[in-house]
DNA sequence: TCTGGGGTCCTAGGGCGA
DNA sequence: TCTGTCGCCCTAGGACCC
């Protein structure tokens, strides 16, 4: 009789799937041990924390903490520690998106470990149950807990996944804001600073002018928002009103693709930044390969230790526009280096460097310039290369001007096996 | 000694041609 | 021919996200 009541065609209604503290989880799963305590994970070059169990968090260890700041905390708390392990976290999360496509075609996969979902025309009476099926099988066949926002908006699902996340025990990792009663009340619970689309200089403004929390934020005018706030603030606030403004995004080709990294120390030569951003090229163009596109130019950076108070502080970066669409790693190896080139000076102390990948285009649209044929040998190389890289482990086979040494130059103590990716790494379980 | 990396979108401002 | 204005395009930088 209820379902009477309302017209079950026009029903919009967004889910949003996020695993809960990812990159923890996704260790716990294979050391069971560890629940229930501190874990903290580290980003590259083991430099600072980038997620932390609930634990870890009621330590009140803030998140993007220097790690050797806080070493010693670690210890005393009895705080487990691990580097970043991409390749494991990757293939955790492609798992958890294969079953959440199982529910419907219409996904938009967010970030490494959340997604959303399109639930229009759900029978709303449905949709708890709905959640409760995804967050069962999820940690079935994965092992790891998520939680689930749904309302018919994209920011209000992400406000109703944060109180699914925050109340686990009260809403079994559920909640729906389906009533204008429920909309007003997690307005008023939800922090300004904690609004999807409010960064911290937005919140700052607001909170000057007396604005603490969304409920508040909705009651200004548009067009202070507007002027204020720009386009994308306006956006925040009709989609915090019920009014959707955003959609689904469709899975479309990155439109720019970096490898940027911190250097385990500090280069002077610049032969040994030269060989990092070759091979930071090199990836760029596997990462093109991958999602099978070309890219029509590049940018190269370098920069010092920004972190130091000395007075040769250098940031520079060049952009170089290619004589043709290309994802050869020797092509953009060669003319990344020669941007280097241009930007390197002698005498300094860098600390990071960086090659970024624009102009993306898909492979077969790639046009051709009439003078400047790309070397057509090159497709094929780079096919066998990658053909021998997926055989024999990634970076088996490399460029001459790559550097020689370990894999990534990074300072990674703590790193956990690969243990869904490599054989070796596979878990032994003994059985008596 | 040690403080990440990889994205997107928007705006302001300069160059340039009509 | 010179100058002002407008709109378009490009770029750098800011702000935001995870």
């Amino acid at each position: 009789m209820l379902l009477l009541l309302f017209n079950i065609r026009d029903i919009l209604m967004f889910a949003l799937v996020d695993c809960n503290n990812f990159y923890v989880s996704c260790e716990r799963v294979f050391r069971p041990e560890l629940n229930k305590k501190p874990i903290v994970v580290l980003s590259n070059n083991d430099g600072c924390v980038i997620a932390r169990s609930q634990e870890a968090k009621n330590l009140d260890i803030p998140m993007g903490a220097p790690a050797f700041k806080f070493m010693q905390f670690f210890k005393q708390t009895n705080t487990t520690i691990f580097s970043s392990n991409y390749a494991l976290y990757g293939n955790m999360s492609n798992r958890v998106m294969n079953i959440l496509s199982s529910y419907t075609p219409e996904i938009e996969i967010y970030s490494i470990d959340e997604a959303f979902l399109n639930f229009n025309n759900v029978n709303p009476l449905s949709i708890n149950k709905c959640g409760l099926e995804i967050r069962k099988k999820v940690n079935k066949y994965t092992g790891l807990p998520v939680s689930i926002g749904f309302a018919n908006t994209k920011t209000l699902a992400k406000l109703a996944n944060t109180i699914a996340k925050k109340y686990q025990k009260k809403t079994g990792g559920i909640f729906i804001i389906d009533s204008e009663e429920t909309r007003l009340k997690s307005l008023k619970w939800l922090k300004i600073e904690d609004v999807w689309g409010i960064g911290r200089k937005s919140a700052y403004k607001l909170k000057k002018i007396g604005v603490f929390n969304a409920m508040q934020f909705t009651e200004l005018s548009d067009d202070w928002v507007r002027k204020n706030m720009s386009i994308v603030g306006l956006r925040t606030k009709h989609e915090l009103e019920g009014k959707p403004r955003l959609d689904l995004e469709a899975d479309e080709l990155k439109k720019n693709i970096a490898t940027t990294r911190s250097f385990d120390k500090e280069y002077y030569q610049l032969n040994d930044v030269r060989e990092r951003v070759s091979t930071f090229a090199s990836s760029c163009a596997k990462k093109l390969r991958n999602q099978k596109s070309t890219c029509n130019s590049i940018a190269v950076f370098v920069s010092t230790n920004k972190h130091t108070s000395n007075n040769d502080q250098y940031k520079k970066s060049i952009l170089i526009k290619l004589p043709q669409p290309t994802n050869s790693s020797i092509e953009l190896s060669k003319f990344a280096t020669q941007g280097l080139t241009k930007i390197f000076k002698e005498g300094l102390k860098y600390k990071k460097a960086g090659v970024i990948v624009m102009d993306i285009l898909v492979e077969k649209g790639s046009q051709m310039n009439l003078f400047n044929s790309s070397n057509t040998k090159h497709k094929s190389l780079m096919r066998a290369v990658d053909e021998l890289n997926k055989y024999y482990g990634n970076r088996s086979l490399k460029l001459g001007s790559q550097d020689g040494g370990s894999s990534e130059k990074m300072k990674q103590e703590k790193v956990s096996p690969k243990y869904t990716t490599n054989l070796k790494d596979i878990l032994k379980v003994n059985s008596k």
